[in-house]
DNA sequence: AACTACAGCAACCGCGTGGGC
DNA sequence: AGCCCACGCGGTTGCTGTAGT
């Protein structure tokens, strides 16, 4: 017996999520939190399944994404993880809680894949250690030296944080947002904002449906309302992102959100710091290059874990220039 | 201006895995 | 112990925008 579709082929909708979906999603989430996502199409009324239903959140909804530019600090990050881990994007995403796996991979097999070749074809043609153009070994191994001193020094400050912090207690194990625990609304903001910013680009790109837009997203919402599914209190009159925010009542939250969920560029990559990491990132304890990784970030002593790491680390990454 | 090629990214697909029964 | 379900992950696809001709 083969594997059974994991939904309904039949009248399950494909292709690009439009705003009023991720409206209904969030909409949906924000209420009973990520999770059972069986029951999400059944008890939103999407057509859609539950895959794609998980998949749009995480990868475009969750509340921390951070989206566009990758920073130079996040893609040396990316290349040295990568020659440590391999194609795990999970493990990966884990080290840099504002990016999704799905974007780190894309931006690998778009950006950094044809980076490193070609930094790889320079390499070849002066047959020695290169990784950049202008900068010489020495110097790209100080820099290195210099990154992870940063990244270790991060995570210290972060960890110190974590102790003393007021946040609320998520872990990046217990980070699924239990059904039981009531959703903080703050957590969203970040949300709303990708569903204006789709919004915007999908009203600009479809002028003639600008018109029909507010009205079928204002009727979906008095749907919701109808059905006390939605925290909206009729409040949204147009399809502007400030009119997204009065739905879900962000407004009072986005800075103090953007403050949280910001965090330091070099903090990123500590799963400590990964408040609104994937749900469903894997417990990083069971995977022993990242134990190691973490192991020797933060132990101040550990030298010789540092040599490792550093060899490991510049050696795969100098196989792969 | 029209066409083509390419790049970037969102979404899909299929497999693996863990937990509940 | 074995089955089933739900979910996560990595690879792949396909759509859209843009640069080049």
């Amino acid at each position: 017996m083969g594997r059974p579709p994991c939904c309904d082929k039949i009248g399950v909708k494909k292709g690009p999520w439009t705003p009023e979906e991720d409206i209904i999603l969030v909409s949906y989430i924000q209420e009973h939190g990520p999770g059972n996502w069986r029951a999400v199409p059944t008890n939103t009324g999407l057509l859609r399944c539950s895959k794609s239903c998980r998949l749009r959140w995480t990868n475009y909804l969750r509340p921390g994404i951070k989206r566009g530019n990758f920073t130079d600090d996040e893609e040396k990050m990316i290349i040295h993880l990568q020659a440590l881990l391999g194609n795990r994007w999970a493990a990966i995403a884990s080290y840099l809680p504002e990016r999704t796996d799905n974007d780190i991979k894309n931006y690998w097999n778009t950006h950094l894949k044809k980076k490193l070749k070609k930094l790889q074809g320079h390499d070849d043609h002066c047959h020695g250690f290169s990784v950049s153009q202008s900068m010489s070994k020495g110097q790209w191994e100080r820099r290195l030296q210099t990154d992870i001193q940063t990244a270790k020094q991060a995570l210290c400050e972060a960890l110190s944080l974590d102790k003393s912090s007021n946040l609320p207690d998520i872990k990046p194990s217990d980070a699924s947002f239990p059904h039981t625990s009531p959703i903080q609304s703050s957590s969203y903001a970040l949300s709303t904002e990708n569903i204006a910013r789709s919004l915007e680009n999908w009203m600009k790109n479809s002028p003639k449906l600008s018109q029909t837009c507010s009205e079928t997203t204002q009727n979906s919402i008095n749907n919701q309302a109808a059905t006390g599914s939605s925290p909206s209190e009729g409040t949204l009159s147009s399809t502007t992102p400030e009119g997204f925010d009065s739905l879900f009542s962000f407004n009072s939250y986005n800075s103090d959100v953007s403050q949280s969920v910001s965090v330091d560029e070099t903090t990123n990559f500590t799963p400590e710091t990964s408040l609104f990491q994937d749900e469903s990132k894997p417990n990083l304890d069971t995977q022993v290059p990242l134990t190691l990784l973490e192991k020797w970030l933060l132990d101040d002593g550990a030298a010789q874990g540092q040599d490792d790491l550093i060899n490991m680390s510049l050696g795969e990454t100098i196989e792969l220039f």
